[in-house]
DNA sequence: GTCAACAGACGTACAGTGTACGTCAATCCA
DNA sequence: TGGATTGACGTACACTGTACGTCTGTTGAC
């Protein structure tokens, strides 16, 4: 009998590993992500996953960069600051619901999605009529503020499971007396005060400022 | 012979457990540090350490939170610009010496020194006249540029391990073709243009940009 | 001075991790 | 028809965090 093939198990792939492994990290964390577990997912041992894939380092920086193609690179030609500001929220999108994915990024070497998403950031602003200096100045900017922002907005939440009043409110009552400023501040979060769009806001101060830098120069 | 007491064996404590944990994330990096490693340069049993420290993650907090303790706060009353300049030029170097804090810094609840510095950094900006939207938006900013600022340079950094030409070189030498945009991004970092206190650069543009949002409204 | 209570250092043990290595069936090209 | 190659898999090992129990030095009451 030669048969009993059931179902014709799929064959392993790079993609299918890491396709699956992203998955996995949107839904518990990549903290929670294992070799075995991902093996489980995909219905075999452990390792074959290493006939696809070198190691876990590897594998995490293809997870980081299969999130990288996720994101629409600014369109070139038209208002710069408006490309650059769509390009950037749908980056604030992709890297909010992979919420793994940010603080990953940084300490990576980019692959080549986040290497054509990094070159199309530097043609726009490159042809913006910055000068180079600017640029390079911007640049740095811009991505600091997409995967910076991303991360500490995660973080907050992060903090912010279980009951938020409850969390809260034991927060401001043991330090609201010696902290008052903080305190004020945490009210405002539970206020939704200054909601609409932080990101954009924060990415505008750092647009117009590179463009006023141009022009005073 | 009761004696045998060599050199009377210090007591460990929380405080001595995290300096010693800071210093050989210091130096190894925070992935290598391991509870029996710091058991064995603090020259006791694994073991004993929970007698002071709940647990690694615990621990791992108590670390962040020993760093934000070097960060020099801004000082109020004077000119709000300056002191937010002074502050962070500090949080940079410090977050800088210790590489491993930025990405642990935004994943994790602050602790009471980190507490403090936020009370701090609230308290220069709600002096400066700013309105309370702003100094609400602005603490984001500032913050977010801090660590996420640093966070980046420490990931290029730690790309650079190894020969800096060779690593360039070869990237170069595949890529210029395709990405020439980002082929003149890192001649520019080779070139080391564009210096000259870049961190400041970015941070005069949010601090600038609050000060026009405040005066405009 | 004696003894009970306690705090803290430590060893052992266990479940779970990444992955090196060897085996073996299926597939492909001559 | 064969030999070579590929990829799936099991076993094994070093190493992780930490639960649990033990032992020892110190302290406080009488």
């Amino acid at each position: 009998m030669p048969v009993e093939s059931e179902t014709a198990r799929q064959p392993l792939s790079t993609q299918r590993i890491l396709h699956a492994a992203v998955g996995f990290a949107d839904e518990h964390g990549v903290e929670a992500l294992t070799m075995r577990k991902i093996a489980d997912e995909l219905g075999c041992g452990v390792m074959s996953l290493y006939n696809h894939v070198a190691n876990k380092e590897e594998m995490l920086a293809g997870m980081v960069d299969l999130v990288a193609a996720e994101i629409v690179p600014p369109a070139v030609g038209g208002d710069w600051r408006e490309a650059m500001r769509a390009s950037a929220a749908t980056a604030h999108d992709v890297l909010l619901t992979h919420h793994w994915a940010p603080a990953e990024w940084s300490l990576r070497m980019p692959g080549p999605a986040r290497i054509r998403y990094m070159d199309a950031l530097l043609h726009v602003l490159s042809e913006a009529g910055l000068s180079s200096e600017l640029v390079y100045r911007g640049y740095h900017a811009v991505t600091m503020h997409i995967v910076g922002f991303t991360l500490q907005q995660i973080g907050y939440r992060r903090g912010l499971t279980g009951d938020l009043e409850d969390l809260a409110g034991a927060f401001l009552a043991d330090l609201a007396d010696d902290y008052p400023y903080m305190a004020a501040h945490v009210h405002a979060h539970l206020a939704g005060d200054g909601h609409g769009d932080e990101f954009g806001f924060v990415l505008d101060l750092i647009l117009d400022g590179l463009d006023r830098a141009n022009a005073g120069s």
